[in-house]
DNA sequence: ATAGTTTAGTTGTCTATACAACTTATAAAA
DNA sequence: TTTTATAAGTTGTATAGACAACTAAACTAT
């Protein structure tokens, strides 16, 4: 084994580099024309083929905007877009080092009401999955889940234990995600959704509705109530 | 020119379709291998190179999983990754078609008090711009804005004409972003916001606290409060 | 049985070249 | 002056080949 690591950056990586560091450090500014692939080709001695990967990394992370036969240039970044993770809210306790434990409200097969229907694309009074649950963080709660769940996705869905598996874990397993929406709103809780999560009636709480489509199917609709002062969505952009 | 159009997609996007097809009509499920280069370059006699651009590209959009050395897999998706666009307001009333206007009721240097002079990374007391606006969408408020700027990174700040220039655009302009944190939260406003928000004290709101770093500087604290009941924020994710 | 070695297969990087598609500036023609 | 053609420059796609880096299984020697 060799004495030291030679691993230097792969070329197209030290040609990202170059280019991020005059954005970053403000000496090539949004609009700038960012040199053309020869010159690139010529400054640092690669082949066309990796100046090329390295130009087209930077466009699809946003940096740099491409037209072909007029050239490449800085982009304006006229909006911050970040990556909001929708998570298993499992995974998101435990990360944090914290235990999760779950308390099964209800699980049962009701009739669909007009709005469900709609957004499960089936019948109005079509026999649907329901399931409550109150998910805890070190046994303060931290998330009232209603869900509404598709029969023709996942049939077995009321015989899973969801103590031990959540709605959202055994859903991506068995019905594989193809399409999903999602908004995120402030509202103030239902009496229920109080009482459970432990807040007054009054407290503003964050509330996600998200719709999951498997397949054909759409798979699941769910109403995700968080304490407004216990919960917060966050995120972060860089370069 | 001739008759016909031609424009056959691309090799290495029809290597793309195909591998999405089989994943999203669940023949290949998660876990599961995806042929190797080679295989895929025999089977669409292609080159190597073509295949590698189709698998890669699948990878970085985040439906297969490389291991070098290993092999492909059709990807556990274990979490639903949307991109959350933050944008500037302005743009996104305009997109709706409607009518976008502001009032400026505050343009000031001010004394950074503890809080924010730890966010803009300033000494406490120290001179910081301060604004606060209310934006109207067809002459109803929607959003209040509250904004702490670092002097260093836009000096020209307090001279800016806000009834026709978002502050987000003036800063994105004059201080092009390099790094941006935001948090969602569920809260009440305070009785200013209330007043100027024409809604009630009681009535919660979303609030998006967003710290932006343009180069050395922390450039802007900002603090965006919307009426819970006329917005919300939403996004999808397909695939 | 265990530990180390070899080997085949897979992905990662890179080259040199070629042609296609497109844009822009220049030159020529009306 | 306006329009049209030409040419040069740029990015998009694709090839055939090469070697490096890594993994996992098969093999060998202890």
């Amino acid at each position: 084994m060799s004495v030291v690591d030679p691993s230097p950056l792969p070329a197209y990586e030290q040609v990202k580099a170059f280019i991020k560091a005059k954005i970053t450090q403000g000496l090539w500014r949004p609009g700038d024309a960012v040199p053309s692939e020869s010159a690139l080709q010529q400054q640092f001695g690669v082949s066309r083929m990796t100046v090329n990967r390295a130009v087209k990394e930077l466009a699809v992370e946003g940096l740099v905007t491409r037209v072909q036969g007029s050239g490449t240039v800085v982009a304006h970044l006229h909006r911050i877009s970040s990556t909001l993770q929708v998570r298993d809210i499992h995974e998101e306790i435990l990360e944090r080092g914290h235990l999760h434990t779950t308390q099964v409200l209800t699980v049962e097969p009701v009739r669909a009401s007009a709005d469900v229907a709609r957004r499960l694309k089936l019948r109005v009074g079509a026999k649907v999955f329901h399931s409550t649950l109150v998910h805890f963080e070190n046994g303060v709660p931290i998330l009232f889940e209603d869900r509404h769940v598709n029969p023709n996705a996942t049939p077995d869905y009321l015989a899973v234990d969801f103590e031990n598996t959540t709605p959202t874990h055994y859903l991506l397993k068995h019905a594989p995600l193809t399409e999903a929406s999602y908004s995120i709103e402030a509202c103030l809780p239902s009496a229920l959704e109080a009482r459970w999560l432990d807040i007054a009636a009054s407290e503003p709480c964050l509330v996600m509705t998200r719709c999951t489509t498997s397949g054909p199917h759409v798979a699941s609709l769910a109403r995700l109530v968080y304490p407004g002062l216990r919960y917060s969505f966050s995120g972060n952009f860089q370069l």
